[in-house]
DNA sequence: AGGATCCTTCGGTGCTCGCCGAAGTGTCGT
DNA sequence: ACGACACTTCGGCGAGCACCGAAGGATCCT
């Protein structure tokens, strides 16, 4: 186990960059981003090509790492082969550029106002209200920005009041900052974030819009965001009436 | 300024790793993780290829904002654009598949070595001697990473024996953690690793080897290690004798 | 068994993109 | 002014690759 000896010309950055340079495959992962497995058909209509085409890709992104499968009976299905790809994606998608299109029918239209709303990433809150509470978070001392964030003893304590175990000390960070797509503001990931966002869903804070990414706030969710954070409707959704 | 007006489709990923899923391009890229400016030719000819390919090559990884330039005179200097590129692509190096090939030449393995043996990275130390720092501070408390990796009250003392001012709470991050290449373990980087690595570089613990990132370790580094970190020439590197 | 669905394999097509060399522009040194 | 050098532009070539449709498993449902 001599690294030394092996004559490392360094890493294949190229190929590796090259799995996520083709818009399909780049589509694939960004829809993946959602945590959950999806199947080869549901991938390739999500992006609008053959179903020979997806098994090409995603044979591609398995081999390279990127992705992970298991099959089931006749089922293919894929995800982001763990949280520190999911990572790397949304370090890429932040610094990547934005391309600004009309949307191409109000049914889409909805949909990416919902996105930009609330929508989960990877395993965690995004969108405004992600970053809403990240920043009341950070109002209320529970988060630290100090040294790159940290959860704070108060942050512990306020996990606790919510019925959230601190997470065990795995390699994962326990805090980690995600840049928002949407927002241009950090949003808390990492397992902390992970927990919270699990809580969400299993308290009924939001619940799934769809088959989607995108969540809504419930009135479970907006009245316990204002006990325990302080956030004021204003303050989630500025300038706008969540929907049913 | 209402970034939900602006129907954001998504980022364009793949146009943004495109930028790296070219052998040139990336090669470009690994080369000026150095951290510093480079010439077109010096890169052109570092990966072999002919002047008017660099710059094209160039004008993309400019316009796609990885690289920055400043022209002087008949120079065109380029380099990483900036911390957060460059961590990009330290990650996206660190998750890709590693080219193991046999050196080409004596002189190539020489070089191998002794890039693994040490060297800068962006701004900060890495290779044997990088990861031999990183896991002496943990060792002697100066680093704690139960909450990801963060500069302990004694880490603050230690810096200022050394004479380095903790640095100023800028965006980055003062301490993050870099997979290291060749080592496949975590080293210091972040501003703590490069102020670090600039003291290695102003007070002679390191010297540039040629004109490239490796770097060796001289008879003060060798004695201020061991001195400051408990470190011995076996803990950096590991049955070699460094040599002139 | 039969049909529907999900996935895969295999040619074939068309286009993008990286490369070079030659010629041209600007800058430096003498 | 002149050559040397760094860089840029342009035309053309060749390879790689993303795509599809058709055909062939594999699996599930009735």
């Amino acid at each position: 186990m001599n690294s030394h000896d092996a004559h490392v010309t360094g890493p294949d950055l190229a190929a590796f960059a090259a799995l996520l340079a083709d818009g399909t495959r780049a589509g694939f992962c960004l829809a993946l981003l959602d945590g959950r497995a999806w199947t080869a058909i549901e991938l390739a209509r999500h992006v609008g090509v053959a179903a020979s085409t997806a098994t090409e890709h995603l044979n591609l992104l398995v081999a390279g790492g990127l992705l992970a499968q298991e099959r089931q009976g006749r089922h293919r299905y894929v995800r982001l082969a763990g949280p520190d790809t999911a990572a790397l994606v949304e370090g890429l998608a932040a610094m990547a550029p934005r391309t600004v299109a009309p949307p191409r029918s109000l049914r889409a239209a909805n949909r990416g106002r919902a996105l930009a709303r609330a929508r989960t990433c990877y395993d965690h809150l995004a969108g405004a209200l992600g970053v809403a509470i990240t920043e009341a978070m950070t109002a209320r001392g529970l988060l630290d920005w100090a040294h790159g964030p940290r959860l704070t003893g108060r942050g512990v304590v306020w996990l606790g009041e919510l019925g959230i175990a601190p997470p065990p000390a795995t390699g994962r960070p326990p805090v980690r900052s995600c840049l928002d797509w949407t927002e241009r503001r950090p949003h808390l990931a990492g397992a902390v974030g992970a927990a919270i966002c699990r809580h969400a869903l299993d308290s009924d804070w939001v619940t799934r819009l769809g088959t989607g990414r995108a969540v809504v706030l419930t009135d479970i969710g907006r009245r316990e965001l204002r006990d325990h954070l302080g956030l004021s409707d204003e303050m989630i959704c500025p300038g706008e009436r969540a929907g049913g």
